[in-house]
DNA sequence: AAATAAATTTAGGCAAACCTAAAAAATTGT
DNA sequence: ACAATTTTTTAGGTTTGCCTAAATTTATTT
């Protein structure tokens, strides 16, 4: 598999995440940063080696090796996320670049001696969860603060924004990677929400709560 | 630069190391498991970018633009070894292939941290010296028993050959990577030496010397 | 020093992954 | 339903890094 190629299918799983449907050229190439055109083409190809199910202006799904293929890549990306962020102390925010490369690395020694090295870790530094080698694991129950409902309780595990103006806010608020929060309250008129954490109760505006992701704990 | 303008930096460098004229287009060919008309290609190419001093039909060598390059990529290389080796339990004569992927991911930040999590290492797994970021190191002193002169002493730190019948050849003789040894004696006639190790005094043929290299330790 | 051999370069092509512009199919609005 | 719009595909072109075959330069022999 060429570089390239693991690009597209990584695209094309992680857009078939959001709804359940066949994928739109258009999304690919939003996501990809190339032309429609271009994703055509790339498409066919991948259609020729059994990694997607294609018919013309159909859209794209991922084929069963397909899928097998994205979530080796996703393996692998996170594992990496974990290692910098707990062997290099890089901050959760500043790995995804990087792993970004790492996650092509061609040689399965290397993962699974990777994997033991970082003790099977279960999630990344985001709270997204690390496919096992075969290909199967827990679905996030990872939600926005927004689309919670009042009285829900979670481990804050990541962010939509990662601008440095917002994890400043953060910073000062007292809100980091780990914490749990209980919403207690929402506010018809605008949306904003007033949250309990360990530093006390806030109120925060509907932007940040549709920026912050909580991990449900009971219902795990 | 592109991962195919890295490697051929590389094997300039490395052939340039051999002796210390410039490198022939059929040396780097060779090397690089492609043609000489591609060579040519691709030296035009760096030649246009500053990166080796080329002249039609005289062959190439690295500029000092060049040179840091192949520095910063054998940097890399030898400090992903070291990862490999001290931190996921590779042994020393599995690494080379995994080094030469990860030596091309591009992060200073990354090569930063590994180089510290580390522990700032000289050498690599092979004995080979690290380059230091600003691309100065210590030329290793690093020869073959089989052209050292009687009563040398030195530190066991690599293998020309890597097979596995070489390798089962040297752990049945307790020699190991590290092992101090000290050559008492040379036979004309074969050219077999008489080396004195951990465990012993052994005799080893003219091949069994020619493959393996000792750091020389009083001229550090 | 000329003839032969070897090394190197040029010329022209190919595949991958991208592009633009135009054509075709699907969707949407009225 | 059918015209207008949007989406997708096709057609043809570009660049990178490779190739083969032929031409050119350099090196070796005698």
């Amino acid at each position: 598999m060429t570089l390239s190629e693991e690009d597209y299918i990584k695209a094309i799983y992680h857009l078939s995440q959001i709804d359940n449907k066949s994928v739109a050229t258009n999304a690919i190439a939003e996501q990809m940063k190339t032309k429609p055109s271009s994703v055509t083409d790339m498409v066919k190809k991948l259609s020729e080696k059994s990694l997607v199910n294609y018919k013309k202006y159909q859209g794209v799904s991922l084929s069963e090796k397909g899928r097998l293929v994205a979530l080796s890549i996703i393996r692998k990306h996170r594992l990496w996320e974990v290692f910098l962020v707990d062997k290099l102390n890089f901050s959760w925010d500043e790995v995804h670049e990087v792993a970004e490369q790492l996650e092509h690395i061609k040689s399965d020694a290397l993962i699974d001696k990777l994997d033991a090295h970082l003790g099977f870790p279960k999630v990344d530094p985001h709270g997204d969860p690390i496919p096992t080698k075969d290909g199967t694991f827990k679905k996030s129950i990872k939600k926005l603060i927004s689309e919670l409902p009042v009285l829900s309780e979670g481990v804050c595990v990541g962010v939509n924004d990662s601008s440095a103006s917002f994890l400043k806010f953060l910073d000062k608020n007292k809100i980091a990677l780990g914490d749990t929060f209980k919403i207690l309250d929402r506010e018809e008129f605008d949306g904003s929400v007033s949250i309990s954490t360990r530093s006390g109760t806030i109120r925060i505006s509907e932007q940040i709560a549709s920026n912050l992701y909580l991990e449900i704990s009971d219902t795990e």
